[in-house]
DNA sequence: GCCATAAAGCTAAGGCTAATAGCCTTAGCC
DNA sequence: GGCTAAGGCTATTAGCCTTAGCTTTATGGC
């Protein structure tokens, strides 16, 4: 037999794009196997733990991927700038692929390699509130209300819960107004 | 055979108690059936759907109870104060049955039901959103921003995001703190 | 150039699930 | 007393994950 050539990169690699074109449901090993012209048993070769295992690792690329993301929109701004950029970029991500973005849940639960890309994401959250002066717990509980913001508005628009003709672009400007403001009031905060 | 007096509301109990027990992926006809103590097809006597229609009754439940949850939590407060209760009981609705609120998105997508749950629930927010003036267009922004924080952070909170050993409580009471602000000054809303 | 070995593929089989089809019994009503 | 409808059942099909064990391919050392 021809080798196909696979590895757990590519596998996670279709994985994603199964769920982007079909949703989290359609990720089934039997699926991404006959995507990569290979029998069901064969990916267990390259993603030992099934598919738990494949779930978590398209869950820690797809963080990753997120991360760089914001890490490149805020990079050259700071303080307001920056918060703009966080929150345009995590709504663009999220947007551009809701399917993705939903199966994050997905993940088995505790997973150390997931948490330490949670850490990394909230790096960049971080690096922007030090531009407002914020360090130790204070950043903390910032970095977690700036991420429950963006994480919030892109749950919501993706799982289509705003369903009013409102423009959802105008609703994540009052969100960013709202969150700048709170962290130029924030304990702690310094002005520009 | 003994009728085991089943009804679509007793179907919902029993996945719902699964699911608080043992997680969403713990929801299957089968388990449901054996809790029931019953066949598995007998369910689809109750939920003609199947397990799809069964998800949706559970998220259209949870829906529901979270609806209640929040108008009882806001009844008698007005402006802060009901923006402070709405969050901390949407937050402690969460905590209390994180499994059931984590499986809220597994839903069927497009849902007439579930739709309108939501729309009750958003009725709850557009209320409190009254006592700052909001009508029209900037309340449905500004419920947005409410609903995007409180599932962020609920949302997050039960997926156990916040790794970190700083207090929740303290973040909800800082997030609470910025939307409170970030309502005083919303576009068309007036003082108190 | 050949051979050993590890990696990467395969088939086969077992056990789980949802779902459909068709049958039987109970409960209640006329 | 009998009819009807609802609520059970068993049997079956189809699809999935997973493990076990075999076969082939590629590679690296001699």
């Amino acid at each position: 037999m021809a080798r196909a050539g696979l590895s757990p990169t590519a596998v996670v690699d279709h994985a994603l794009d199964l769920i982007d074109a079909q949703g989290a449901e359609a990720l089934t090993l039997a699926a991404v196997a006959a995507r990569a012209g290979v029998a069901t048993p064969s990916l267990y070769k390259h993603v030992a733990g099934g598919l738990p295992e494949l779930r978590r690792l398209v869950a820690v690329r797809t963080v990753d991927d997120l991360t760089d993301h914001l890490a490149a929109a805020v990079l050259g701004h700071s303080r307001d700038g920056a918060v703009a950029a966080l929150l345009a970029a995590y709504a663009e991500y999220a947007t551009r692929f809701p399917r993705r973005y939903a199966a994050l849940p997905q993940a088995p639960d505790p997973d150390p390699e997931l948490t330490a890309a949670g850490e990394r994401l909230v790096n960049v959250l971080f690096a922007v509130l030090r531009g407002y002066g914020l360090e130790g717990s204070e950043a903390v509980h910032a970095a977690r209300t700036l991420r429950a913001t963006a994480h919030g508005f892109a749950s919501l628009t993706t799982a289509g819960a705003f369903q009013l003709a409102e423009d959802t672009d105008l609703t994540l400007e009052r969100l960013t107004r709202v969150l700048v403001d709170g962290l130029a009031g924030w304990p702690g905060a310094r002005g520009a």
